[in-house]
DNA sequence: TCCAGCCACTTTTTT
DNA sequence: AGTGGCTGGA
């Protein structure tokens, strides 16, 4: 075999992996050892040495990003034409599954996805139209239910309900899949289930898809749920080898499905004779990766991997003890401050020369308030990851509920969304008439408009009428004329004009044109159909013609964008643990290391749950590359309400030799930790010299704000950890303190009366030494 | 029908 | 604290 150039700097691991021959593989790809760089050449490798073509793989993320970038690294290795390979997100490839076989599956061709919310307001119509209270049996915990069912690959029938409640849950999850079929959509679960039935009930179809991929890749095997496995088994036949990546100390998506025990599994059914570690760290430097090799240590269940590295040893692990939340961001901001200081003057030096190597994780969305508050004081430029993203904000969900309802008049989830939106009249009482004419003739909202006469029937049909004057006028135009004539007609806009708020949703909505004009750029819509006007999309796979409409429907569907572009700008990367997977920093910063917070706490009663917390810590520190700074605090404001904490468990597990404990100028805990500024010399002028743009107006900036005086609290002595005893329940733990004085309350765990909740100024507790 | 004020809720996230 | 859903008055 003759050297290739794709093999070029590859470790004697790394190497071994690419070249393995056409069977199954395992391969446990630690944090930072180049476990994408492994897949993509060895799909390149695949299709250099002729052993395949491009049709014949399939690879398949988690995330379109990822998906994204083996296809982006693919291409810079080979000349190659993409559009005929199947790459994608698990949802992505099911989606286009489903779409080349829409008849086989029963959907309507032009069937659209219900997110999330969509599939919360979808299932509260379920409840309403079968009489279900919602207070007996919350809403919510349902939807986690049918997603749970679908994930285990379940359908009603499937599902063994052992109590009343679960009985109940199972027959709403039935009346749920109805009315979806009836409306043409799908939800992300179901996009999964239906692709795996369909393969699993079609035998000629099934062995046409394990004849045609030969390769199938996997990335973060760790992550896939039964239901995803399931659909791997059978997508590969005799002659297909599956090569999974992924690593069980990153596993960290239990919560909503993955199941680590397939990796097992797949070693076990697939009699897989080619396990590769990857073990050869090329990323942090060796007291960061002494941490995680130490941290995770501490779990039971584990495969069994250590990271080593050749980088030396670097900086120490930094931690800092902060008296509260406010002097923990402020402490922050110091400490980036100096960062960049040092990566300026020094070169090759410790610290960062560009405040986008500089992560801040945390590990609830919550905790990210007061660190943003303190960057914006500071005029330190910072960009948060999660939260709302583009297709998911609620003005570009209602034009996209136009644009369905324009595709698909049976969608009632969107009929509901915007037939009232922006008020035009039809209230409550209409719709509940509308609603009852369609349920009486089993047809959807938009045809039983029909039905409902006088004033209410009036309005509604000129509410069909507005959608039909937009299809008229949008006939053979492109995508984004039909955009831009919802924008136009809806009254949306308008609507926005007259809220003083409004500016940013109409910003956004102008936004949406331009993504419907880069999506036919870059999708390639651009070619004109013959004989017609209106450009359409063929299919690869059924050579089928797909509407540009439809198919941006889906787009935005299953790509709900990203959250802000603000591309570009230098800034500070705030996120949480979750979303950090997968990237690196020079720097990283994880806050809030206190127990109750990080392990969370409802993880702490259970072991699994626990070492999926140790886990996500390993992950949080296997980011950074130079620096790693842990922070915990006495006291933090959580969900408006004051409350003590101890220093994490996982801090306590670290190597003492690879840590250095910062400490700070000024005593922490009396009521004033917010001042100091770090190390020593630090001070606090650079606080009240960058003023936040709005203090024009006197007095210290909003964030500044005198923390509360905590250290006052009558119950000061009561801290999480204490042991106490009390006069009825016996001896016990303190899992937390919340409020203070009289206020004041304390979660607490009784050996002989297990967990409850107690007013302190009326327990009589004592002490224990 | 519409809007304002009140109440309950709050893990992590992708698709 | 902040958001989203719901109720009651205009």
């Amino acid at each position: 075999m003759h050297p290739s150039p794709l093999l070029n700097g590859l470790n004697d691991e790394q190497r071994h992996a690419v070249l393995l021959p056409d069977t199954h593989a395992l391969i446990l790809a630690g944090a930072g050892s180049g476990k994408t760089r492994v897949l993509t050449t060895r799909m390149a490798w695949l299709l250099q040495s002729q052993r395949c073509s491009p049709g014949g793989i399939l690879a398949v993320t988690f995330t379109n990003k990822a998906a994204r970038e083996m296809l982006t690294r693919l291409q810079a290795m080979l000349p190659l034409n993409v559009r005929g390979m199947w790459v994608g997100t698990f949802h992505g490839l099911c989606n286009r599954m489903l779409r080349a076989h829409w008849k086989l599956v029963a959907l309507p061709q032009a069937f659209q996805i219900l997110d999330t919310q969509d599939q919360l307001s979808a299932l509260k119509r379920v409840y309403k139209a079968n009489g279900i209270d919602e207070e007996r049996l919350p809403i919510k915990p349902t939807q986690w239910f049918i997603a749970g069912c679908k994930e285990d690959g379940l359908r009603p029938n499937d599902v063994d309900a052992r109590d009343p409640d679960t009985r109940k849950r199972v027959e709403i999850y039935a009346l749920y899949e109805a009315q979806c079929q009836r409306e043409g959509v799908v939800d992300f679960g179901e996009l999964m289930l239906r692709s795996y039935e369909l393969l699993r009930d079609n035998t000629a179809l099934r062995e046409h898809y394990q004849h045609r991929f030969s390769h199938v890749l996997v990335d973060e095997f760790q992550d896939t749920n039964r239901l995803q496995y399931a659909w791997l088994k059978l997508l590969c036949g005799p002659q297909t080898s599956l090569f999974a990546v992924g690593d069980d100390d990153q596993s960290i998506y239990a919560f909503r499905g993955a199941r680590v025990g397939n990796m097992a599994d797949f070693v076990r059914e697939f009699e897989v004779q080619h396990t590769i570690k990857l073990e050869q760290n090329y990323r942090s430097h060796s007291n960061i990766l002494d941490s995680a090799n130490a941290l995770i240590g501490h779990n039971k269940n584990r495969l069994g991997k250590n990271l080593r590295t050749d980088a030396g040893a670097g900086e120490p692990v930094r931690v800092v003890a902060l008296s509260t939340d406010l002097a923990e961001a402020q402490w922050l901001v110091e400490e980036i401050r100096h960062l960049k200081r040092e990566g300026r003057e020094a070169t090759g030096g410790t610290g960062v020369d560009r405040l986008d190597e500089v992560a801040v994780l945390y590990r609830s969305n919550a905790q990210s308030r007061v660190l943003e508050t303190a960057l914006f004081n500071a005029g330190m430029p910072y960009r948060v990851y999660g939260g709302m993203r583009f297709f998911e904000r609620a003005e570009i969900k209602h034009a996209l509920a136009y644009l369905r309802l324009l595709d698909n008049p049976n969608d009632d989830t969107s009929f509901l969304r915007v037939v009232n939106f922006p008020p035009r009249g039809i209230g409550a009482r209409s719709i509940e008439q509308l609603q009852d004419a369609a349920r009486a003739q089993g047809a959807s909202l938009s045809q039983a408009v029909a039905q409902v006469s006088g004033a209410a029937g009036a309005k509604l049909n000129g509410f069909i009428a507005l959608l039909d004057v937009i299809r008229e006028a949008g006939q053979g135009q492109p995508l984004r004329q039909w955009v831009e004539l919802v924008l136009q007609h809806s009254g949306l806009i308008e609507h926005y004009r007259k809220d003083r708020e409004g500016e940013d949703r109409i910003d956004n909505l102008n936004e949406l044109v331009t993504a419907a004009e880069s999506f036919v750029t870059q999708e390639g819509f651009g070619k004109q159909a013959p004989g017609s006007e209106e450009s359409a999309w063929v299919n690869p796979d059924t050579g089928e013609t797909e509407s540009p409409l439809s198919a941006f429907l889906t787009h935005a569907a299953l790509e709900s964008g990203d959250n802000q572009a603000q591309a570009g700008q230098e800034a500070v990367q705030l996120m949480t643990v979750h979303s950090a997977k997968g990237l690196e920093f020079d720097a990283v910063f994880i806050t809030g290391m206190e127990e109750a917070l990080f392990p969370h706490e409802n993880a702490l009663n259970d072991l699994d749950g626990l070492e999926e917390e140790r886990r996500l810590m390993y992950v949080a520190i296997t980011r950074a590359r130079k620096r790693l700074y842990l922070s915990h605090t006495e006291q933090r404001m959580l969900h408006g309400q004051t409350r003590f904490h101890i220093r994490s468990r996982f801090i306590d597990e670290l190597p003492e030799q690879a840590i250095k404990w910062i400490h700070q100028t000024h005593p922490a805990g009396a009521g004033h930790g917010w001042s100091a500024g770090g190390r020593a010399g630090g001070s606090m002028a650079w606080s009240s010299q960058s003023a936040a743009p709005w203090s024009g107006s006197a007095g210290a900036p909003a964030a500044v704000a005198q923390p509360k005086a905590q250290a006052e609290s009558r119950h000061a002595w009561l801290k999480q950890g204490s042991q106490v005893f009390h006069t009825k329940f016996g001896e016990g733990t303190v899992l937390a303190v919340e409020g203070i004085n009289d206020d004041a309350r304390a979660q607490i765990n009784f050996s002989r009366h297990g967990v409850k909740w107690l007013a302190l100024s009326v327990a009589k507790l004592t002490p224990i030494a």
